[in-house]
DNA sequence: CGGTTTTGACCAGCGC
DNA sequence: GCGCTGGTCAAAACCG
């Protein structure tokens, strides 16, 4: 986490992730926003409008490369076995840690983090999540927090810290896939018009999930065709900060770990069009790969 | 009483 | 090899 360093990008990326990256981070700053990445780090800041934010090279041996490889040993490795997170991998990270053989590192899930500005650490988000550990951070005077999802057949993980630089940003880092739909709202209900934080929160939740394609949809008005250039501040705006109704203020929808590359995307069969919560974010017209 | 939180211990990965 | 750090376990405490 606050290991990463400017040398050691965190994601086991490939051209076609960093490019995306890129992008994602262009769009954020093009609506004022911070980004994230999928452990929670924060990247700089944009300096000149229109510039895009590079992340440090990505080593190119990837997805093969073990998940271990990465800064803070747990980082998103999104390998090809991350990508079928369809499936409760009931031998997935948790097994992984405890029964590794030999010579092999833990495979880690795709991975999605944002930033939420509130005064509560652990923001409700339409599942039920039983805490499991909390450690200290280095380099920051606030605790992590680790959650999991209270279903037993779920294997997906939560992270929850404040940012150190601003100890009013939650950031949120959700691992894995759920295998199950809200508890406290349902999908209907998520979808419907009048989005609160918790909506929308609970949208991202779901979003690697399965159908996220059709949720976000449901999420931003404009055609997912729209250039970023002709995007308005308020209709981009609309599509990474959603209306509030709350105290917390959902102020970052941050990059996606998972798929970073064609090659580990989930099977057409599982997940037919997109490739990971970016793609929904990010009109194909503005990814350079198009 | 069952589920959740707390918290110290343990383990694995990484850098030196 | 050793120390540091992140992540997880598991027993005890807590709570509704």
């Amino acid at each position: 986490m606050a290991m990463a360093g400017a040398g050691d990008w965190p994601f086991a990326a490939d051209e076609a992730y960093a490019d995306s990256s890129a992008i994602f981070a262009e769009l954020a700053w093009a609506n004022g926003l911070a980004v994230v990445d999928t452990v929670g780090e924060l990247l700089p800041p944009l300096d000149p409008p229109g510039e895009l934010a590079t992340p440090p090279p990505p080593p190119l041996d990837l997805p093969e490369t073990p998940a271990g490889s990465s800064a803070d040993g747990a980082a998103s490795s999104c390998s090809t076995d991350d990508a079928d997170g369809g499936k409760p991998a009931a031998a997935s990270t948790e097994a992984a840690s405890k029964s590794l053989t030999p010579g092999k590192k833990r495979a880690r899930q795709p991975r999605f983090a944002f930033m939420t500005k509130s005064e509560i650490d652990h923001l409700e988000d339409g599942y039920r999540w039983r805490k499991y550990g909390q450690k200290a951070v280095k380099n920051s005077p606030f605790p992590r927090s680790y959650y999991r999802c209270t279903n037993s057949k779920c294997t997906v993980k939560k992270r929850v810290e404040r940012s150190s630089d601003d100890p009013s940003v939650v950031i949120t880092t959700y691992e894995g896939q759920h295998s199950h739909h809200t508890v406290t709202f349902p999908r209907a209900a998520a979808t419907a018009a009048g989005f609160s934080h918790i909506h929308a929160m609970a949208a991202l939740a779901a979003a690697p999930f399965s159908a996220h394609q059709q949720l976000y949809s449901n999420l931003q008005p404009p055609p997912p065709t729209m250039p970023l250039a002709a995007t308005t501040p308020a209709s981009s705006s609309s599509l990474l900060q959603l209306p509030l109704h709350c105290n917390h203020e959902l102020q970052v929808v941050a990059s996606c770990g998972g798929y970073p590359s064609s090659s580990s995307s989930p099977p057409a069969s599982v997940l037919p069009v997109d490739k990971g919560l970016l793609d929904d974010m990010v009109p194909r017209a503005m990814r350079h790969d198009g």
